[in-house]
DNA sequence: AATAATTGTTAGATTTGTCTAACTTTAAAC
DNA sequence: GTTTAAAGTTAGACAAATCTAACAATTATT
């Protein structure tokens, strides 16, 4: 089908574009860590095989077959985190860098049957949706816990940026998704806020941290 | 560490190595399906890497290094054809597309993992030894089916040139590792074998198929 | 032993994905 | 509204892995 190398540059756009809207080379080129002349080269070859709208100086945008073959890479690699960390005991800050690599594998029946072991979920170790089978997203609409107020009672229903770093340092604070937050106060100054959950803690959490924290408001 | 090519050109001049003794250029390429002055400039290249002893118009040979190398792909390779079956499901002629990919992910932890699921096996679906940490393979000294005569009795150990065709046969004759099989006579003019197993069934294997299927002689 | 067939090698072209250097266009700053 | 900065593009080089064509060495055949 496409090459390792087209697969990266179809995910890398897919993802860029649900985060910041417009996509740019030198976006691309950022994330990707590859020259932006090569990129350049890059999405032409990709305009040629019809997932890519590309038009010079103008932003990039994935045609509907490259959102398709994007979703599926994207399916591909978040049932396989889910995989890992549900019939494999691996933490979910332990998941991205085999899943990165999985996702590129050719057999349908693989993951087929992981989805089928996993029981069809919706959604992956971090909160991502997974795709459907036809590369279609259903997006949860979660608002971050930055933007919300002292007094509420949210959910935590996904985890944004989750690099394995951030990951950790949820771990470190028993910070996992599902679980109910409190929030008893918002610094105006530094938009930092304490919180509470789980058995009494009380935490401050950054605004870095609460900005990449996605929740919905209960209760 | 190595390419995805490098490691396919070890892992053939490995498994050449046990089959047929001396490995030639023309074998590689004939297995691997790369033209011959493609094989000759690769073998070159791994030589300049240590990994393979390269003399003009000679045999190949893996060094030691190479060796090792090798071993921990086929390692990673029949890994994951174990936990295919094991844990996921797979039937035994179903797995060896999916590991030929998997064999090439770069995670300790993701191997180390499956091992440790399977509880640490020694052999893989087919039968076939798998090497330990360091590469090395214990091998088992099991004889040809053809090789045996009639009146003993065999317990089947493994299957040798397993491709899936082959593998479906096996199935459709619910033949399987570990099967008891006793030789009623063999066809010295073609060298076909009546053989019963299972429940008191009586069949006919041709030589094709015999020297295809490793055993040890029981009782 | 001479000849034919097979196997191995060299040389040079091609594709894919990358790079650097130089130039152009668009956007930002003053 | 110039000028400067950033982003985008073009051109050309390069490494990896492949190929074909031509030639050389070894092995097999008679």
């Amino acid at each position: 089908m496409h090459s390792h190398t087209e697969e990266n540059y179809l995910k890398a756009l897919f993802n860029l574009a649900n985060e910041k809207g417009e996509v740019s080379v030198n976006d691309l080129s950022k994330i990707l860590a590859i020259k932006m002349p090569t990129v350049n080269s890059m999405v032409k070859k990709l305009a040629g095989k019809k997932l890519v709208h590309y038009e010079s100086y103008k932003p990039l945008r994935l045609t509907e077959k490259g959102k398709k073959e994007a979703g599926l890479i994207i399916r591909k690699h978040r049932l396989t985190e889910m995989f890992l960390v549900q019939k494999m005991g691996f933490g979910w800050e332990q998941v991205h860098e085999i899943a990165e690599q999985i996702e590129h594998i050719h057999s349908p029946y693989f993951f087929d049957k992981m989805d089928e072991m996993l029981g069809y979920p919706k959604i992956d170790p971090h909160g991502s949706p997974i795709p459907d089978k036809t590369g279609k997203v259903d997006w949860i609409r979660y608002e971050k816990l930055s933007d919300c107020g002292a007094g509420e009672t949210v959910r935590l229903g996904a985890v944004i940026h989750s690099t394995e770093e951030f990951l950790k340092f949820l771990n470190s604070r028993k910070l996992h998704l599902g679980l109910k937050i409190k929030i008893k106060s918002v610094e105006s100054f530094d938009g930092s806020m304490v919180v509470s959950y789980g058995k009494n803690s009380t935490e401050t959490l950054s605004l870095t941290v609460s900005e990449r924290l996605l929740v919905e408001k209960i209760g």
